[in-house]
RNA sequence: GGGGCGGUAGCUCAGUCGGUUAGAGCAGAGGACUCAUAAUCCUUGGGUCGUGGGUUCGAGCCCCACCCGCCCUACCA
């Protein structure tokens, strides 16, 4: 029984979320946490939508709205898409909450008063006309190599070449096309090299445990090399005030969106915590060295979350270089593992919603059960390595995996059982067969349980579905529908009855993979359908007298035991439908067509 | 340009410490069966392991060079 901490990266509120979002931290999120409850530890999972920086501001420009009521609208629509997949968070929530503000200022504040923090002037475009930062990529003007008048401020799209914005030739803001203003501005910089041998003794400490996929631990070595300090203010009216005097009140000054982002895990912990109403149940996953913190998110977020927050998290603590002292929140944990996937693309393209190269979660879920969609993320998602959706990929897995496969057996089971008996039937004498099989579903809990604690969800997923063909040929091999008569009475209950249990344990360790159709095959013999608890919306007041806001959460503590359950003689089952949806080939050609392909 | 990861059957991928004849699923071909959403089960063909060198008794695996794809190298998130 651990404390662990389930935290999937906070999805950027600036648009809908589309299906590569998802698969890269969401849903292997949810898999693990529903897991891991089962497994029996306590798991805490939290996120919400991350609200602040420059491109909400842009967003919510183009959209004629002020950056909250964006953000207002896109936060309800990721909580209803991540709420229609099953992903079991305890709290998702948001950076503009009142809560995530003042723990931000807290961690800020310890960071500052450790050291760690050091005031620099920099040179930087200003947007004359608001005040704002203008970001590198949002100046463009002629390159200074090539000549190119199309080139970015950070990197010119014609030569390659890697550029500086005060070097560009007629620089214009590509959000209103005024000319920036290059001037000097103050910024608090993250002093990274004094937390640079701590951060590399962590990262040797984490490799040693063997347990980071090889690419993220080297990568989080490698970048370590060429740490410097790195500004974590910026010239913006949109994000979290600067907790110093002199800054508090300074409009035009806020925090750096990626300071506050991963401080996100901490304050919705303290945030749940606050809400069960038991204000310090957040510290078992936090201060307690025992706990397990878990991270999962894209590659493109690894150095914020195995160089950034480590190093805040250690500036808070006082555990860099210049020492420090233990503040209010205590002495925080690193994170355990850094899960980090690769990236999904779509038809052998990257996903681009201005090229239309984009699927929504609710485009999908609109047409598609989410279950199907689970299955194609955790069978052939990009875990290790960038892989490919394809609509002819996801009608395939659906209907000759998931369909013929799993549905199949469940359907042909449920459907021999109400025919003859109606009920669970009882076992007579087993048969070495019948021994085998058992032992095959049985062990589906070790093996599959064993590759879901080490993030091998792919693996993992195939032995389950390995196991689910070896009860299918099982079926196929005692031909159950052949015992007839009152002589083979017994003998056909006893299959029916080893089948039906084989069923239901693979419907165990399928539930954290497709919790929506685990509960419809439960129900379907005779169970209550509650083996996957589903999260819920909740609209809730503000913990700091904000305006109020929805959030997800859901009670996940009464989940079945990650092991074999016996089957009860004598539960009712009748005539079974279908649990998954067979797809009609054509939605291939259908799809491709809606993409313009 | 620098750093990192990857390239294995038509497709998607596995391949442990260097060790016998390189595997799985799907697709293809043939057969069995009829409980089941024409699902299931059995048999079977299919490979210059990106390219070229090297180390070794032995290389998909180790070393070097090159080609291709992707990520990072940003004040995007």
């Amino acid at each position: 029984m651990t404390h662990v901490l389930s935290a999937p990266a906070w999805p950027y509120a600036n648009g809908p979320r589309h299906i590569g979002h998802v698969a890269g931290f969401a849903l292997p999120a949810d898999v693990f946490s529903r897991y891991s409850r089962m497994a029996g530890h306590d798991v805490l999972m939290v996120s919400g939508s991350d609200e602040h920086g420059t491109p909400i501001l842009i967003a919510a420009d183009e959209a004629g709205l002020t950056p909250q009521e964006l953000a207002d609208r896109n936060h309800r629509l990721i909580v209803e898409d991540l709420v229609s997949l099953g992903c079991s968070y305890d709290l998702y929530t948001r950076t503009t909450g009142g809560n995530h503000h003042a723990v931000v200022q807290e961690l800020f504040t310890g960071v500052y008063e450790n050291g760690y923090f050091v005031e620099q002037t920099t040179y930087g475009a200003i947007s004359p006309s608001t005040g704002r930062t203008l970001p590198d990529r949002y100046i463009e003007g002629t390159c200074p190599i090539c000549g190119y008048d199309g080139a970015r401020g950070d990197q010119c799209d014609n030569c390659g070449n890697q550029l500086d914005p005060a070097d560009l030739k007629n620089p214009v803001s590509r959000i209103n096309g005024e000319t920036p203003e290059f001037r000097e501005t103050q910024h608090f910089f993250l002093d990274l090299p004094a937390l640079a041998e701590a951060l590399g003794a962590y990262l040797d400490e984490r490799e040693a445990t063997g347990l980071w996929r090889p690419n993220v631990i080297r990568f989080s070595q490698n970048i370590l090399k060429e740490i410097r300090p790195r500004a974590m203010t910026r010239d913006i009216d949109w994000g979290i005030a600067v907790p110093l005097d002199g800054w508090r009140d300074d409009p035009a000054k806020k925090l750096y969106v990626w300071f506050d982002a991963v401080i996100g895990y901490l304050s919705a912990s303290i945030e749940w915590a606050r809400r069960q109403g038991r204000p310090e149940a957040w510290r078992d996953w936090w201060n307690d060295p025992a706990a397990r913190t878990y991270y999962f998110m894209g590659k493109d977020n690894i150095v914020f979350h195995a160089q950034i927050w480590p190093a805040e998290l250690l500036a808070y603590n006082g555990q860099g270089s210049k020492g420090g002292e233990q503040h209010r929140l205590g002495v925080l944990n690193l994170p355990t593992e850094v899960v980090s996937s690769e990236f999904l693309t779509m038809e052998g393209k990257k996903f681009s919603s201005s090229k239309n190269v984009v699927i929504y979660v609710r485009d999908l879920l609109s047409r598609y059960q989410p279950d199907a969609f689970r299955y194609f993320v955790a069978a052939a998602g990009p875990e290790n390595q960038d892989s490919d959706f394809t609509w002819s990929e996801f009608v395939r897995r659906t209907n000759d995996e998931l369909v013929a496969g799993w549905g199949n057996l469940v359907n042909r089971t449920a459907s021999l059982i109400a025919k003859n008996f109606g009920e669970i039937p009882p076992a007579g004498v087993l048969t070495d067969d019948d021994e085998r099989v058992l032992a095959v579903a049985e062990q589906a809990f070790t093996v599959v349980g064993d590759l879901l604690g080490r993030h091998r969800q792919k693996q993992a997923i195939g032995e389950a579905m390995r196991a689910v063909a070896e009860v299918n040929k099982y079926v196929s091999d005692t031909e159950p529908w052949k015992l007839k008569g009152d002589d083979q009475r017994e003998r056909l209950g006893t299959v029916l009855h080893v089948v039906a249990q084989c069923v239901a344990d693979l419907n165990l360790v399928l539930a954290p993979f497709l919790p929506h159709s685990a509960n419809a095959v439960d129900a379907a013999f005779g169970g209550a359908g509650d083996v996957a608890p589903m999260p819920r919306i909740d609209d809730v007041d503000d913990l700091e007298g904000g305006p109020g806001y929805p959030v997800i959460t859901g009670d996940y503590t009464d989940v079945p035991a990650w092991r074999r359950r016996p089957i009860e003689v004598g539960t009712p089952v009748g005539k079974p439908t279908p649990v998954f949806t067979k797809l009609d080939t054509a939605v291939v050609e259908e799809e491709l067509e809606r993409l313009g392909l």
